[in-house]
RNA sequence: GGACUCGUAGCUCAGUGGUAGAGCGCUUCAUUGACAUUGAAGAGGUCAGAGGUUCGAUACCUCUCGGGUCCACCA
């Protein structure tokens, strides 16, 4: 063994050896308790940060829960992340000196599909690096047509029950990206503009909006304003800047007598306040303000300017006309801008597709107040309470290309819309007329990720009833290797297979998946039998296989592929959704509780009658060594793979988890990373120093936990067994309860200080056959304690001492 | 306006109703046989402040001061 431990001639070889065994299915403890866990997914496009690697916690659990012989799912996915990845995608294009404007949807959603594309695998590799146990054949991409199929119909359901509907409202819309907003997406931040007081007919009023005034529809004061009041009812008639303006004059609660001079200008299309002020007296809309945020010609002389010009103009106006009797230079208020873009946001009036939050929020309180679901740490359980008792009605629209596009269908005739479960219509239910047009609008890329527990297992493996899927034409075989790795592509015992040489659409294999492949190696030259069942006639294969012509289906040529059909499982065994389903952790950063989780929760409710996971934990958000967020602006951005390969997985994993506890933000120092490093060292070590004993020729002796007690002789090995026997309680206990920076911390204080620097000092001065064997027979069972926390280097160390390499 | 959170060793942070812990850093010494990515010994904290509950509080409660985060409103 070398002197120190080498991560990097390690970890790959590890990694490889539990893929291609199989060790990362549910399916190597088919009996066990399903334990379930679903990776959030990470955005398809982009590199993965340190938030990703504390996904770690999830491989913790799931590693754990593998080795107490639990069927354990642990479900990797990407998000295509709709706005994110349209708007990385269109700053690609405009170093280009392209825009979105130039291409139509299609190209541009293929472009992007594209550009996505390239990007996907970096993410893959990189969870691999880290060493997390994902089920890599039960991958998923929130674009895949059966998440799609899932989506649609529950959209489908929510419109039938009446829980989506279409209005018309005042959306936060952003006039550089192109597209609406939910409440959620809008940041809103602090800002100093002047506050303008204007003449209006007999009245003075404040407002910081003067370029929406010709959008006016009415002047609002408080009911029981004295100085007021007798306007009420009444209509103003007064010179504006583009003529003759009559305004009536409402009385509104919602107008606060002590701002300004108690007087609002009420313009419904713009703003949040006057639109429900515009409802409740019955106030036309006028709209002043374009989607390409420049004015429309309601505005006369003023149309076509941007937003920010009107307003300098129309002041200069106003004062000129003496209609401006003072301005407010220091008045500081909030602004709604782009959480993306940073541009301020234009409250427009738009026609969405809305969600009616209400009804699904109820059951979702409910279930945390019942514990169906429970919440680590426990204080984000009030936080998510006052989230879904804040919800508004969630606007699901986005006019991005990039998403899932809504299968809605609007009539030319009679106006009305038709929802599918994704078909194209042939006539309008209402009028029968065939002229019938597709929302062009697509998905906020919430409502899918929403759904994103039961799709993804809804759509691993067959469905029932489903027979077979036609679409599944799962990758290339090695032309030159002729070695396939069918493990990777979702087969599972008892599929059945199809192997054809696209060359000459022959059919040289076909079978079934048996246990041999499933759990020996996963990759097989197609050529041994063995490992599928072969059926005696191409007749006998196209009943079971229920295949026309097989050959119907060899498209691309010059390359050996292999085509599968994927039956229902056999017949009495559980679907992924009946299996895995709720899920039993969800773990994420507490950051994306309202996007995420509460949606999660309320449309998994809905969908499914059940909870989605039972437990939700939240971890913190990893900060830079002076605790200041990490940014690409600031450029103090650690990249996890680059620490990964100067201190190994092990040492990244356990820094994170380290003196972390749910839900706090830590500072993450290099340092830190270090001194995690030399632990993995120690380890090494010790092994070194076992193997060194191991050469006396010591009979190679390992003793299971409970084998020990009888065995022993010497009183101070007697100690450390029992203290190992508490070391076993500790740490299980701190795992079940979700304390893992505590049982990190047992683990390493107990390894490093009593196991090592005192326990085998004392031992060095008494060696003997009996006593080496409880120590090597000790020193693995904690490294067993510390495989879901460092599994490269224990996995290695075991193997080593096992002879299981 | 509301909610949450933090204030513990020089730094970053764990933790507990019973006279304080880790990592990194620091000091002194040691070391050629597991490991300098090491070992031994040590310095360093009235656990933000005040009050309360308690036999006992860093921990529970209240308030104050000082950080941070989120939400709502803003004409």
């Amino acid at each position: 063994m070398d002197k120190v431990y080498n991560h990097k001639e390690i970890e790959d070889k590890i990694y490889k050896k539990w893929e291609s065994s199989g060790s990362f299915k549910p399916e190597t403890n088919p009996k066990g308790k399903p334990f379930t866990i679903i990776l959030p997914p990470p955005n398809a496009n982009a590199p993965l940060h340190f938030g990703h690697a504390m996904y770690v916690v999830e491989d913790i659990l799931v590693r754990y829960h593998r080795m107490l012989g639990d069927a354990s799912l642990w479900l990797p996915g990407a998000d295509h992340a709709g706005f994110e990845t349209q708007f990385v995608f269109e700053k690609e294009l405009q170093k280009m000196g392209k825009s979105r404007f130039d291409y139509d949807r299609d190209t541009l959603y293929k472009m992007i599909w594209d550009f996505v594309e390239k990007n996907r695998g970096t993410m893959e590799s990189q969870l691999k690096r880290l060493g997390f146990s994902l089920d890599w054949g039960r991958m998923k991409f929130t674009l895949d047509p059966k998440i799609v199929e899932v989506v649609y119909k529950t959209f489908k359901k929510m419109h039938d029950d009446g829980l989506v509907y279409r209005d018309l409202k005042l959306i936060n819309y952003c006039t550089k990206d192109g597209t609406g907003f939910s409440d959620l997406e809008v940041k809103h931040t602090e800002q100093a503009d002047p506050l303008y007081y204007m003449k209006y007919g007999p009245f003075v009023l404040a407002t910081v909006r003067p370029e929406t005034k010709f959008g006016d529809t009415a002047v609002a004061v408080h009911p029981e304003d004295k100085r007021y009041k007798k306007y009420i009812g009444q209509e103003i008639e007064f010179e504006s800047l583009i003529g003759k303006i009559r305004l009536q004059v409402v009385g509104d609660e919602a107008v606060d007598p002590k701002f300004g001079t108690g007087v609002v200008k009420v313009t419904p299309a713009h703003d949040f306040t006057d639109f429900e002020i515009g409802k409740r007296h019955n106030l036309p809309m006028k709209q002043v303000i374009g989607f390409d945020g420049r004015l429309t010609d309601l505005a006369g002389k003023y149309a076509g300017l941007k937003v920010k010009e009107a307003r300098a103009i129309v002041v200069k106006d106003l004062q000129e006309k003496g209609l401006m009797e003072k301005t407010d230079e220091k008045y500081t208020h909030a602004v709604a801008s782009c959480y993306k873009c940073g541009r301020v946001l234009e409250p427009l009036p738009m026609e969405q597709w809305f969600v009616k939050v209400k009804p699904l929020v109820e059951p979702s309180i409910k279930a945390l107040r019942d514990k169906k679901i429970k919440i680590v740490p426990k204080r984000f359980e009030k936080t998510m309470i006052q989230w879904f008792e804040s919800f508004h009605d969630w606007n699901i629209s986005r006019q991005l290309v990039w998403g899932i596009r809504i299968p809605a269908w609007k009539c030319d005739e009679c106006g009305e819309w038709i929802v599918t479960e994704g078909k194209t219509p042939e006539k309008c239910a209402h009028c029968n007329s065939k002229k019938l047009t597709q929302d062009t609008d697509t998905f906020d890329t919430w409502f899918s990720s929403g759904q994103w527990p039961f799709a993804t297992l809804q759509t691993t493996y067959g469905l029932p009833k489903m027979g077979f899927h036609e679409e599944v034409v799962p990758q290339v075989l090695d032309g030159k290797t002729k070695t396939y790795r069918l493990r990777d592509h979702g087969f599972k015992v008892g599929d059945k297979v199809l192997f054809v040489n696209s060359q000459s659409k022959k059919i040289f294999g076909y079978g079934i998946i048996t246990e041999s492949l499933e759990t020996t190696i996963g990759e097989i030259d197609y050529k041994e039998k063995d490992h599928y069942k072969t059926y005696k006639s191409l007749e006998e294969l196209t009943a079971a296989f229920k295949l026309r012509n097989p050959n119907d289906i060899v498209t691309e040529k010059s390359r050996a592929y292999v085509y599968s059909y994927v039956f229902h499982r056999l017949e009495n065994e559980l679907t992924d959704f009946e299996k895995f389903y709720p899920t039993s952790v969800m773990e994420t950063a507490y950051d994306i509780l309202p996007w995420w989780v509460a949606r999660m929760v309320m449309l998994g409710i809905y969908a499914t009658g059940k909870v989605p996971f039972e437990t939700v934990y939240y971890h913190g958000l990893i900060r830079d060594a002076k605790g200041q967020k990490m940014s690409k602006s600031k450029g103090n951005v650690i990249n996890p793979i680059e620490m990964v390969e100067k201190y190994s997985a092990d040492a990244v994993r356990m820094a994170l988890v380290f003196g972390a506890a749910a839900g706090n933000d830590q500072s993450l120092a290099e340092e830190k990373i270090r001194g995690m490093r030399n632990f993995t060292n120690k380890l090494w070590n010790i092994a070194r120093f076992i193997e060194m004993n191991r050469d006396k020729n010591y009979e190679s002796r390992i003793m299971n936990y409970a084998e020990l007690g009888e065995f022993v002789k010497n009183e101070n090995d007697k100690k450390m067994i029992d203290r190992v026997g508490e070391l076993i309680g500790d740490t299980t206990r701190h795992i079940e309860k979700f304390e893992l920076n505590l049982a990190a911390e047992g683990l390493y204080e107990f390894v490093w200080h009593q196991f090592a620097d005192k326990y085998i000092e004392d031992f060095k001065n008494r060696i003997d056959e009996n006593s080496f064997t409880i120590l090597k027979s000790l020193f693995l069972i904690q490294l067993e304690l510390l495989h879901p926390f460092m599994p490269f280097i224990t996995e290695e160390v075991f193997g080593k001492f096992t002879g299981n390499m």
